[in-house]
DNA sequence: AAGTATATACGAATAATTTCGTAAAATGAA
DNA sequence: TTCATTTTACGAAATTATTCGTATATACTT
C-alpha cells in the first residue's frame, strides 16, 4: 500500500527529477532552464513532460498561480536506491561487490570519503558477527 | 578510433550481452532458453535482436554452421564501466560516494567482500597520499 | 483597450525499442 | 523422396519515449 509506487523515471524523467530534489520545487521555466544547460530542448517539451510525469504520480503541481510549480512525489533515495537495484541486476549480474570495485576503482575519492566508506564498513561488519 | 565503440546496449540487448558474457559464444536457441528462464518471450524475438545487434557491431556470428554461433564484441569489464559512468550521472549526480554507500548499506555483503573493498580502499590511500 | 510576452493545453509527428508473423532454406527422420 | 522440425531472413506491427507545433488563456505594459 505504499504510496510511492514502482514507477521507473525515463531517462528524461530523471532529469526532471534531478532537477526538482536539489533545487526544490519550481516552475517549468526553471527546469528547463536547468536543462538547457546541458542539452538543446524546447520549452514545450519540458512542459510536456513535467505534465506527462504529473499524470502519472510522479510529480505533483501547485496551479494557484499562473506559472505552476511542480515538485516531486518520489523521494530521492529511495528512487534511487530502485534504479540501483535494477541496474545492479542488469548490469552486474547482482553482484553489488563487483559494482562497487568498479565505482572506486579508477577514480579520485578523497580521503575524507574513504574514511566514510571505511566506517560503514566497520559498521557493517560489527552488525555482522 | 577504438574498435570498442560507444554503443550503448539497450535494456534487452544488455540482457543477452549477459548471457554470452556468462556463458561463452552461443547460439540463438541457448540464448533464447536462457532469457525464457526469467521473462516470457518468443524465439524470433530473440534471433532479430541478436542480428539486430550483429548489424550495429555488439555481435559477430560464425555462420559457418546452421545454428549461427554469436559472441560478444563488447568486452565485459568495459562496458559495465561505461554504464555504471552513465548510471553515476544520472541517477547520482555524479556523487560515486553516495552510490556505494547505497550499494553497500541495506545489503548483506560476505565478511569476505567486506574485506576486499577495505583492501582496496587501502590501496587507494596509499597511492593518495 | 490593444499589443506583447509568457503560460498551459492538446494533439500529433518522430524516433527508438521490442515484438512477432510468415516465408524460405537447411536438416533430419520415416 | 516426402514430411516434420528447426533455422535464418525479412518486413512490419505494436509499444514506449521524445519532441514540438499550434491554439488558447493569462498577465503585463503602454
Amino acid at each position: 500500500m505504499s504510496l510511492e509506487k514502482n514507477l521507473k523515471p525515463t531517462e528524461s524523467e530523471l532529469e526532471i527529477l534531478q532537477v526538482l530534489w536539489q533545487h526544490g520545487p519550481s516552475t517549468v521555466r526553471f527546469v528547463h532552464e536547468e536543462l538547457s544547460k546541458t542539452k538543446e530542448v524546447g520549452y514545450t517539451t519540458t512542459l510536456k513532460l513535467m505534465q506527462i510525469m504529473g499524470e502519472k504520480g510522479m510529480l505533483a503541481a501547485d496551479k494557484s498561480n499562473r506559472s505552476h510549480v511542480y515538485r516531486p512525489l518520489l523521494e530521492e533515495e529511495h528512487t534511487q536506491r530502485q534504479l540501483l537495484d535494477r541496474f545492479l541486476d542488469s548490469t552486474f549480474r547482482g553482484s553489488a561487490m563487483k559494482l562497487v570495485m568498479q565505482a572506486l576503482g579508477n577514480r579520485t575519492t578523497s580521503q575524507e570519503e574513504l574514511n566514510e566508506i571505511r566506517n560503514l564498513i566497520d559498521k557493517m561488519e560489527g552488525g555482522n558477527k
